[in-house]
DNA sequence: ATTTTCGAGATTTTT
DNA sequence: TCTCGAAAAT
């Protein structure tokens, strides 16, 4: 085939430029992967690089799913090439290599997020810290953060934690000549890691940079391995994706860089679109024409990224047909909404669409349940990606913590099933075991078989007796039935059965399918280990390797990105679900716009229509009253056609919340620091402000360990540390509003119980009865939070 | 000492 | 709907 055929000359260019930093913006449907997929083909089918020296790099395993398809079916060799993968996988494989430079094995374990929970647990628990005022996600994100701003790898990693002094408490001012200082909960956080080679996903990241700065010659083996680099989406790498990127680049000149800064929807996690932004490429090339869209879905797509400040500049264009207008569908109640949008879907379905013409997006994943009742009740056909993820689940987990048990012998899955299925091991036990394997300096699972007072409890004899038997079994049996064994010996699958947890049962059933999956597909190489496997799996969040079904698709607009549908509702269009309330409290505004270039990811999905829905109601969490996405009303006149009954005073509620964002947003620039100011932060200790960032809203400062972007709220004076991190928060807003002049049946706004009529008025002692939704309120005539309408 | 039960509270986004 | 923790039951 011709890969140059079909491309516009813009994309040609990107396609045929095979020399130096090439960097391509291309915005929402411009055929960015199809220009990656097309110069992968080109690089191999006519430039004659062997795909073992590309390495083309995506961020969502669906994504890298994608990208390997496309080029399957492009290149001559037909070999779907390793190298075609996520930044974590690249690290997997770069790490089995290499690891060993820091004293790892190279069957090192990837944990989870869940397994980095359980053992952060562990730590606060001997830390004794407070549950109550800390939680498990404060200590983690504390953990990450100081990964992320230490050389913790030399200091604690490769000195196997010697020589280092640990830090009583949080207070960070003594560090002396400027050696480093680690928390006590840190080390041996750190500590716990090392004992059972336990990477995490930051870890991963982290110890390739590691490796691939310190070891010139391993950077220069890679260099010249990896001759071409490709990667997508580049606006979401993070500081030190890109010093993995560029290291391995190096001098070699050969980086063909994709994104569109107007798609970060990462920035909570770290990206840093101005990277992609600042890079000075050698070519540099932009595309701007859509292939996607209809004019109409272009227009409320660009109507509703203007709105964002942080930006630069670019609409995008289309050649094609104006298709149907944009629709905003009000229902009455949640599941009005979801019921409209599977009515919506079945009608088209008879009219010819095909289910896996349409994709239901939402901002969060439990968003997908009254959707999917909705759905059910239709009996359209659907798939949810996402929501509970697969390797998520408990069940699977358990499995999973068997077979890593197996192979590791290792504390982490030690502590997730030695009681599951009941073992009448518990805290106490736990407790007990632990201590004596710590005196002895082994692990959890080698103390007990060598601990006479343990073992004379039946149960637990037949535990390590099971593990050693399966270890036996495996010699001669795959991975799918070594995991069978296990499951079924332990009594586990027994559980479930009297459980009658079907459900959980058929998930197993799928894991085992999955296992076999991966055994056939790595049939040719050495390494089927359980080991590989493992590590493999661990990246996994969703049953990604799952063929794709004629059906409706369900999932976050996170995960929609980078895919295309025919028809797209995006549903949930409620202040407080999208922009998320976390995001209005955080009263920055660079998150805010983050949510709007999400608004713009979900939106430029669509191919030839849109529906954008909501719902009235009342939130879950606070109690009041819905109002509709402030991204409706942001989209120009005209763009969009309101279907449902929707009563436009709903939108007052909607103005009221960005009034008081914008209040806030100005009450926090600046207001309360300035640079050079003391503050302190709960996690970091004491800093410095080294700059007040106004265009955004926060601070940065310098603590001992780094800077970082902190908003005004979790920042505190010197006497407000002291007092226990209590913070005045009298806040007056004075706002003089003019006299409202009441009378009965007339329409009325209050920001706490949204939209009502005033029933009854009582001039003399100047009170109001109001009619609200579903309550009725009694209130000063003069009360200055009501606002009139009509 | 361990398991079960029950009620309260929370729920962004991904590797 | 699911998860977590405290109290009750075994």
């Amino acid at each position: 085939m011709n890969i140059l055929k079909g491309l516009n000359d813009r994309q040609r260019e990107a396609v045929t430029a095979i020399d130096g930093n090439i960097r391509v913006t291309a915005g929402a449907g411009s055929g960015k992967t199809r220009v990656l997929a097309h110069r992968y083909a080109f690089l191999v089918n006519e430039v004659g690089i062997s795909p073992s020296n590309i390495l083309c790099m995506t961020f969502t395993n669906k994504a890298a799913q994608e990208m390997k398809k496309r080029i399957a079916t492009m290149v001559s060799q037909g070999n779907v090439n390793d190298f075609v993968c996520t930044i974590h996988g690249f690290c997997v494989k770069f790490l089995r290599k290499e690891i060993y430079h820091i004293g790892y094995p190279t069957n090192f374990a990837v944990v989870d997020e869940e397994d980095g929970k359980d053992m952060a647990k562990q730590v606060m628990t001997e830390f004794k810290i407070d549950k109550k005022t800390t939680t498990v996600d404060d200590v983690l994100s504390g953990i990450s953060f100081q990964k992320g701003n230490s050389t913790y790898i030399e200091d604690l990693i490769i000195s196997r934690g010697q020589n280092v002094k640990t830090q009583a408490a949080d207070n960070a001012d003594d560090a002396e000549n400027g050696q480093p200082v680690y928390t006590g909960l840190f080390k041996r956080y750190i500590e716990l890691q090392m004992k059972s080679f336990a990477l995490d996903y930051d870890d991963l990241i982290y110890f390739t940079v590691y490796i691939l700065q310190t070891f010139a010659d391993v950077r220069k083996h890679w260099q010249e391995e990896l001759n071409y680099i490709m990667v997508d989406e580049a606006q979401d790498c993070n500081s030190h994706d890109w010093q993995i990127i560029t290291a391995i680049s190096g001098d070699n000149h050969n980086l063909f860089f994709v994104g569109d800064p107007d798609q970060c929807i990462y920035e909570w996690r770290g990206a840093r679109p101005q990277l992609f932004i600042d890079f000075k490429p050698d070519l540099d090339i932009v595309l701007a024409e859509n292939y996607r869209s209809t004019p109409n879905i272009l227009d409320v797509a660009n109507s509703i990224i203007s709105h964002n400040r942080m930006r630069i500049k670019k609409d995008l264009f289309t050649e094609k047909q104006s298709g149907k207008i944009v629709v905003h569908y009000h229902g009455e109640s949640e599941d009005k909404e979801a019921e409209w949008i599977a009515s919506q879907i079945a009608s088209m379905v008879e009219a010819g669409a095909q289910y896996s013409d349409f994709a239901i997006l939402y901002r969060a994943s439990h968003l997908s349940r009254f959707i999917e009742q909705a759905l059910l009740k239709k009996h359209v056909q659907y798939t949810v990606w996402g929501g509970v993820r697969f390797f998520d689940r408990k069940e699977i987990k358990d499995a999973l913590a068997y077979l890593r048990l197996l192979v590791y012998r290792d504390d982490i899955s030690f502590r997730r099933i030695i009681n599951i299925p009941s073992r009448k091991f518990g805290r106490q036990s736990m407790e007990k075991l632990a201590e004596a394997a710590e005196a002895h300096g082994i692990s959890l699972f080698a103390e007990l078989e060598t601990n006479d007072g343990m073992l004379r409890r039946r149960e637990l004899r037949k535990f390590t007796e099971l593990i050693d038997s399966a270890d036996k079994y495996r010699e001669t049996h795959s991975i799918s039935d070594t995991l069978d064994y296990l499951l079924r010996e332990s009594g586990y699958k027994d559980e479930l059965r009297l459980d009658s947890d079907q459900s959980r049962i058929d998930n197993l059933q799928e894991l085992t399918a999955s296992i076999k999956y991966y055994e056939d597909a790595n049939r040719n190489e050495e390494n089927v280990s359980i080991e590989n496997y493992l590590q493999d799996i661990a990246l996994y969040t969703n049953a990604d390797y799952k063929q794709d079904t004629p059906t409706v698709k369900l999932m976050t607009i996170h995960q929609a990105k980078g895919l295309e549908f025919p028809y797209v509702f995006v549903c949930g269009m409620t202040e407080g679900i999208f922009p998320s309330h976390r995001a209005i409290r955080e009263r920055r505004e660079a998150a805010f716009e983050e949510e709007r270039r999400l608004m713009y990811v979900a939106v430029t999905r669509a191919e030839r229509a849109l529906f954008l829905t909501e719902s009235e109601g009342y939130n879950y969490n606070t109690g009041t009253q819905k109002y509709p996405s402030r991204f409706l009303q942001e989209i120009g006149d005209g763009l969009i056609k309101v279907e449902g009954n929707l009563d436009p005073a709903l939108f007052l509620g909607t103005k009221y919340l960005i009034k008081e964002l914008d209040k806030s947003l100005k009450q926090n620039t600046g207001a309360r620091f300035k640079k050079g100011d003391t503050v302190y932060s709960k996690f970091f200790g004491r800093g410095e402000i080294i700059d007040v960032n106004t265009e955004n809203n926060s601070y940065k400062v310098q603590f001992l360990r780094g800077t970082r972007d902190m908003v005004e709220d979790k920042l505190m004076t010197k006497e407000e540390h002291e007092n226990g991190g209590r913070k005045d928060s009298s806040s007056n807003d004075e706002e003089k509003t003019e006299q409202i002049e009441l009378h009965t049946g007339q329409k009325v706004f209050h920001p706490k119980y949204g939209i009502g009529h005033i029933i009854k008025i009582d001039n003399e002692y100047g009170r109001a009865v109001i009619q609200f939704r579903d309550k009725t309120h009694e209130t000063s005539t003069d009360d200055k939070d009501l606002t009139l309408f009509g």
